[in-house]
DNA sequence: CGCAGTATTGAAATTTCTCAAGCCGAGTGG
DNA sequence: CCACTCGGCTTGAGAAATTTCAATACTGCG
């Protein structure tokens, strides 16, 4: 319950989210200086604590600064549904800003630390800056083509692929926040966990985990995942990273340029 | 192939995307009149035949005026899988905006009518009064919201839940749209096509909406769902569509205001 | 009338889950 | 240092769910 409020947000916080909006587009000076000047406090949370909860409204929008992350739907009979996994540099809330209520939770896998940008400063900065709302417009639809590409993974691909897919993606999108210890990522996750990601039992995702080590694709255990084979473990998983690249948006702001003159 | 492109976009268009807009916030007559300045064609598209392609980057957004539009992913070995359904009045491809390329291909379900919104156009119109950006921002996170919905669906209910789930989402968004005709809507797909949604196979669809029929909650057949017990349908499916109302906006227009001041 | 696509049904084959037991490694306390 | 516990991992085997295969109706339409 120790939710320690970091009175003064260091300069860490803005570099990381003016990175994050740069992955995006090109922001001019303006832009930045406006990023910087986001009032945010940090905060630091417990494995396994709910930083929102379905049916919530928040007020300010999460940015993680590290640890892990996880988006989950609370069933009926109290299971979970995990939707998503989120790493430094992720905003896995940043719908909160414009839907009603949480339709889903989120918390920290690990003991994480991340970064509140209150929403009021956030609508200001889109208003007055619409190229930086397009960049945080971005990231939203890079959610949900992970969305998509889980319906697909959980609906179509057998056991094997579908867990497989999940090292991909983690792994893929870990190199990608430069976040790789000789070639191998944090997923502080147990089997039991990623079943209720990828919609099968503990049992299926041993058995899964088997033999993708078996094969000597990778190997994950303890929280830790490390990659034997990435090309074999790739196609194995009919991984295609091209959902999790971003516009660079060059070619948008060419297009707004273009526009109005 | 006759792609009939009509040349004069009639009112109809105008008012269909006003309406659309006015949904998630209001609009002022500024915005209202930015919105009918939009230069639209018009289109027809023929049952089956594909709108956009997995790999394509599209230069216009697709406004849904009749008939029903599909979203879905294409596997290695060919399959298909359903992503999401599309009735008048959504955007089912906004996204193009600005993600690079499609990860995913739009196609028609039965024959249909669509207006073309250029992104050029799109994107000026964001530019210049963010509101309107923000409504059509909000429908991108509902979008997200409903794959994130089928991901919980298709990973953790069972058989007869999933189908539930899925006559429940479309009924109620149909009825949302005034589609509905005597407590009946369209759903213009066969079971096989339903089991690609629902990542199940055509048979065990069969016999799910066999149960649903025979205890009496719905039916369908021959792309017409008749709803026979909503209440009970929605509890069988667990379906609380929560997660399909958006915020009004009055509350962000509101902070906007205040922030302004 | 007959065709083509769709829906339905039964039964076998396969996958997946549940249950149960044993193992392993880290942390704890005697 | 060792016994103990706890959570997570692993394995086997029977039960249950699901898919596949195959055959039979149904329906709208030319």
């Amino acid at each position: 319950m120790a939710k320690k409020i970091d009175l003064h947000p260091s300069r860490r916080v803005s570099d990381l989210l003016v990175a994050k909006a740069k992955e995006h587009g090109t922001l001019s000076a303006a832009d930045e200086s406006t990023i910087r000047g986001i009032k945010v406090r940090t905060r630091k949370i417990r494995h396994g604590e709910d930083i929102v909860c379905q049916g919530e409204r928040p007020s300010a929008a999460v940015f993680v600064l590290s640890g892990m992350l996880a988006r989950y739907h609370t069933l009926p009979d109290g299971d979970r549904q995990y939707l998503s996994f989120h790493i430094k540099g992720d905003l896995p809330d940043i719908q909160s800003l414009f839907l009603r209520v949480m339709d889903h939770s989120l918390c920290a896998l690990n003991d994480a630390e991340i970064a509140l940008l209150p929403h009021a400063e956030l609508c200001q900065l889109f208003l007055t800056q619409p190229g930086i709302g397009f960049a945080f417009w971005s990231l939203t639809l890079m959610d949900a083509a992970m969305f998509r590409e889980a319906i697909t993974s959980n609906g179509a691909r057998n056991h094997v692929a579908r867990v497989a897919h999940l090292f991909c993606q983690q792994y893929f999108r870990a190199r990608q926040a430069s976040l790789l210890e000789r070639g191998a990522c944090d997923l502080p996750l147990n089997q039991r966990q990623l079943g209720q990601a990828l919609g099968m039992s503990h049992i299926s995702v041993n058995r899964a985990i088997a033999k993708i080590r078996n094969q000597g694709l990778a190997d994950f255990r303890g929280g830790k995942l490390v990659i034997a084979n990435w090309q074999r473990l790739m196609r194995t998983a009919g991984f295609d990273p091209t959902y999790l690249k971003l516009a660079k948006l060059s070619d948008i702001s060419h297009r707004r340029f273009r526009s109005r003159q």
